[in-house]
DNA sequence: ATGTTTACCAAAAACGTTTCTGGCCATATT
DNA sequence: AATATGGCCAGAAACGTTTTTGGTAAACAT
């Protein structure tokens, strides 16, 4: 009669109402609820039914203060991305978030500004324990931020490589896409290839390079230095850069763009200095941005599962929490699309000096 | 001699440690970390300086767990977004996340999958205490995640409006959209003006076509239902919904498009049918992704800032936080960006049928 | 000289879990 | 029959903060 039966308020049920319910202890039931072996199975029975018509959820802060981890796996996106990589961030996170979901983990993401320092954003997360693991992208050759984790064995996975690859990574196989390039190229009677490259401090900008040069030297060409601009979008576009290119004296017949981005804008330029791009000009991009299959010409480029890459990463993150050292590298295939942009070789126009 | 004035090992300070070199009380350090008024000037450097000293860092688990609040904003994102919609959905986060960071806030992310609803999605963040706000796109005019959160008094805020408007929300003007879409193309001599929308279920939808409609009422245009296309690019491009206009027997000398896919694909499909984009048919697209003024002819379509976007939700959110109830909504305008892609009316050429 | 406020700080009580230790009972082993 | 084993569970000690309560000493007012 005192109101002690009737339903309680709406507070959150602790683990001791649970218990209470259930008539076990407070540690039954957090083992009970975490699979423990030791419990019997009328008693785990007991305490799930007392969960469920509790409503009972486990607070995470609390399990995380105690267990010491965080469940939180954080994704570092740095700024130069925001507006031109896009295509490619999504994809990976959705995988990514489905792996990390399915084993209980939390996604967060933590973005890199300029005037930030990126090493900065990963201390902070990491010496302020807000994640058990890190994920970044955006490798370069010499990268701090892999020296500094590995240093400290912090957990992380990275998109791409550096020049040490002695941790976890996914990467497009990008001196593949860089070959295949060049071979297709070479195969449509190409002998004078331009390449406007992704900016020159990341590690995949070279392996494109470094298959592109495979794929001349198969075919006995030559690979000019002056034959090559790097195009950092948010500097310089592709127009601007195909523009350089013949100002420079370079009369390529085909252009290998760093990305699908550079190749649109490229193809623009192109249409500037009087040429057509797809039949005067062959053009190949890559990442396979959604548009790339609606312009004129349609785009050649080279796709990539992101979200296979994305569950790629999640299983690592997820071998190196449960323990395993041994590094895992994961180079996964790029296959080439081909539609308009790429065209055999046709005479370049005298107009253009 | 005992090795106690080591220095100690490699284990995160506490704020114990904190307490013993400043000589002071685990309270004190705690209030004078956190800024209260009750602290000595002298003892708050006093503290300050052996935080430093000692380098500690707070345990986030631990202060989440007594104040009974986790410091994360959680974003969820919908799969259908996933593929087609990139470039909105970094930007906004870009411009979230700074506001967020400055306020000592984490921003989450969660995916909602196709199989999954979203609410259940939504239903786990808040049931298991896992973030103090949510913020959600793809709003529909009766959308049950708002009337969810309304309902249990949960902090958060929208891109994008119901049919109430009760909440906090954030939103592009698309009526605006609509209307100058209208007023641009009448001014140019258009009569016939069709529309490849979004999907219909999305409350932006309904508002762009409303200021569509608005804008051909103005000059007393008509507006017929058999001239609008509904254009989710999962399952339809604008190439197949441009057809499906021209096959209707709609014959339009301008397109209005939902987005700047739509927008492209279209053009794609204008083409297939002998007709020229920009020349025998204007086409405005949404969004201004960033391909938009580098293919030919280039689009003209409708920007919006979304780092300042990003920013006014995280503003909202933390007022919501600080116990500010009064809902605030703010309509941002999206200023057309003219390129090539409007063209004045001209005459649809009869081979055409 | 005696209350009364004020400024500052220490002690202790949470917050809600997980995990360690140990204990009881039934069963198996000698 | 005594002892070891194993299954199962309760109790209690953490985990690292924040916040409440209360106490001391100095400053102030009476």
């Amino acid at each position: 009669m005192t109101g002690a039966d009737l339903p309680p308020p709406s507070v959150r049920p602790d683990i001791r109402a649970v218990a209470l319910a259930a008539g076990v202890s407070v540690s039954t039931v957090s083992r009970a609820l975490n699979g423990y072996a030791d419990v019997n199975a009328d008693t785990r029975k007991r305490v799930e039914r007392a969960a469920e018509t509790l409503g009972y959820r486990p607070s995470h802060a609390a399990a995380m203060l105690r267990r010491s981890q965080t469940g939180t796996v954080t994704f570092m996106v740095s700024k130069p991305w925001t507006k031109y990589v896009d295509p490619y961030f999504l994809g990976l996170l959705d995988g990514l978030e489905m792996m990390l979901a399915a084993a209980g983990l939390d996604l967060q993401v933590v973005m890199a500004r300029e005037f930030d320092r990126e090493i900065d954003v990963i201390r902070n997360a990491v010496e302020r324990n807000r994640c058990d693991a890190l994920v970044f992208a955006r490798t370069r050759p010499e990268d701090e931020r892999i020296d500094w984790l590995e240093e400290r064995g912090f957990p992380f996975v990275t998109v791409g490589r550096n020049n040490r690859n002695s941790h976890n990574f996914v990467d497009r196989d990008q001196v593949q896409v860089g070959r295949e390039s060049a071979r297709r190229l070479v195969a449509l009677g190409h002998q004078k290839i331009g390449q406007l490259t992704t900016p020159l401090r990341y590690t995949y900008t070279h392996l494109t390079m470094q298959g592109v040069k495979e794929g001349l030297d198969e075919a006995g060409l030559p690979s000019d230095p002056a034959s090559i601009v790097e195009c950092p979008l948010s500097q310089k576009t592709g127009e601007e850069a195909v523009t350089e290119l013949f100002l420079r004296g370079a009369r390529p017949t085909a252009l290998i763009c760093g990305n699908d981005l550079i190749a649109v804008s490229a193809m623009d330029g192109l249409r500037r200095l009087g040429l057509t791009p797809g039949k005067d000009v062959a053009v190949i991009g890559c990442d396979d941005i959604p548009i790339a299959a609606h312009i004129r010409p349609s785009l050649t480029t080279f796709t990539v599962d992101l979200g296979a890459m994305g569950i790629r990463i999640g299983r690592m993150v997820q071998a190196r929490l449960d323990g395993h050292l041994a590094p895992q590298q994961d180079l996964i295939e790029a296959p080439i699309v081909l539609r308009q942009s790429d065209c055999p070789r046709g005479p370049v126009p005298e107009s253009v000096r």
